[in-house]
DNA sequence: ACGCTCGGGACTGCCCGTTAAT
DNA sequence: ATTAACGGGCAGTCCCGAGCGT
């Protein structure tokens, strides 16, 4: 157990991950720091060693899930054949097992309406999170311009979201599959290469 | 402060339309009881005579937001000239000031994530509202049979929803406005009558 | 459905009633006015049409339930043969099924320390009616004058009180069983006629 | 303040032996945990550091109370000539003073009624201290057996309770002192060794 | 005019985010 | 960098008066 400041980098690290997860499942409000640090095998007075406040950690947190989740979304995109990269991202995201697994899930589905509420500075760490989201994201659609491809992944990404958000919100298992399909195949055909 | 028959009714629809409101602009643990009884004009010693819990409130008044929202959206496509009605939908949707306004907007895209983790009573009463919301949408929408009219007023819903929660979480005012501008025009011309 | 001041009094005596039993199986602070009219078939706010307050209808309680068991120690002790008295009254007092009934039970065993510790008007109340039980008691208990028999009697339910309630702290069953014998046995021998 | 390691017990015990007296003196639900908590020169919100609930504290300070009152018994018959234990400890439970100090006084006294209708646990746990104390005071008393000297113990005890009970009930307190005062005489002579 | 209902404060137990002091 | 303590705040419940309908 060393006592470097690698292992406390480590210790934040792992804080910031727990919270990642948890604030995704249960919500910034669902979440208190002394549970959040039991979680992560600490005691809660040693919260504030590592961050200034709750919303410092809530802003790190949701950007690291952020970056987490556009990569993800980009490495199925870059394993994909040529010509299939919007697919893949596509049939990465429009999952049962996504929408089921919100603590691992998307982020801006898990929280982006609280976050526009939380104060300037969450608010203004999660935009820049979001943009460079986009811009990962960008690289895999089609478009004419640079311009083109961030709109569409824009587009893409916030009719994906909303659709996430709809399936978790239904009663029926079922029919939340099918939505979850028929937007897989609207999304993937309405971005093609030539369609928008 | 009078107490006739109906009076108790009115106050009672008064937490409901102030708690309606409330609950889109600050979230459900955002706002406390006594704020909300206050914002009505009353104080909080009152509220359990009208209401079990905060969970019965926050059911029935994100039932009634959404109602309102589905209401306002059904008129908007009714008002409008034949053909138009998708078209009516995509434009009172995704405005500017609709993404602005959100203590008076979707209650979608305000709480969803948050009522999906809320107590089973809560989320099936949001579910229901939501199955109702899509019913009164699935009228003007088109479609080879009722359920192809249901899955578009789904899939359109969802797109719309996370379009403008993508919009609200965007910091430069202009860019999205321009997404709004682009999401009108995808989402009128992808369900467009023979189009999908 | 009379309106008649007979009606109403009826109600208010079902009240008291009702208190009466509630208070010594809940205690006083574990009994609330709507919960009590509850009981009593009625709704809470009447409850001010027959008392000025709580404290009131506790001390009322108190008493009607005080005299309740000096009535049903006095018929008990009064249907005994000669000689018998205070037999009939050790016996009738000290038993489990009085140790495992205190709603309908002794009310000093049941709420005394509470009720010294009430408002002044309360505990006036309470100690006058306990006098009223000294005396009925006393009528049926030996002593060589007026006084004696009094003091004889206070002694004497003292000592009962006292131990109907630890049988009612007791864990073990037969434990409490067996001290209720013991002290019938006890009580019994040392007030018998010469005793004291 | 000082923050050192013994110091959380002794702020602990601080606030326990508080709750011991106030308990005593105001009952279970006259104590409210701010006013405990103030009372010890301490503020409300580091209660649950301490306790996880009120429930817990009520029953440690009871139990706590319980061995203090029975310590003091116990330490008056043991100072006590030999042959004069039964005296001595008649004589110190018996008292005005003691009558008149409820909140430094006999627990079982004070509080036995309600903490029979309380939670299971701290009903357990007053009924496991009194026990001991059973267990303490039957060492002074005579007796055949261990048994017969449990036996006299809670006979004792419960008849000593019940007329501190009744001694503080009445109005009067020259007939409250001689009450007292022919208790003494009259448990001394019953328990006295061959007596019973 | 009586009696119910609505509403008003106050309070409780509990828990949170945070910081001096060690 | 933990422990102990601080205030502030929440949901829920209480007891109780101001004022209508029957």
């Amino acid at each position: 157990m060393p006592l470097s400041k690698q292992h406390k980098q480590q210790t934040r690290e792992r804080i910031v991950k727990t919270a990642s997860r948890a604030l995704r499942a249960e919500g910034i409000d669902g979440v208190s720091i002394p549970a959040l640090m039991r979680r992560a095998g600490l005691t809660h007075g040693g919260f504030y060693a590592h961050f200034p406040s709750k919303d410092a950690l809530v802003a790190e947190a949701c950007a690291l899930g952020l970056v987490e989740s556009s990569e993800r979304l980009g490495a199925a995109a870059s394993h994909a054949p040529p010509g299939q990269h919007l697919r893949a991202i596509v049939d990465a995201y429009l999952t049962p097992e996504h929408r089921d697994a919100p603590a691992t899930g998307c982020v801006i589905a898990a929280l982006a309406p609280q976050l526009i509420r939380a104060p300037a500075d969450v608010r203004a760490s999660f935009a820049a999170a979001l943009d460079q989201s986009i811009d990962r994201l960008s690289a895999y659609l089609p478009g004419a311009s640079e311009r083109a491809c961030r709109d569409n992944a824009r587009l893409l990404l916030a009719g994906m979201v909303g659709t996430l958000v709809m399936a978790r919100a239904m009663d029926d298992r079922d029919e939340s599959d099918r939505l979850l399909a028929l937007a897989r195949e609207f999304y993937a055909r309405a971005f093609a290469a030539g369609g928008e």
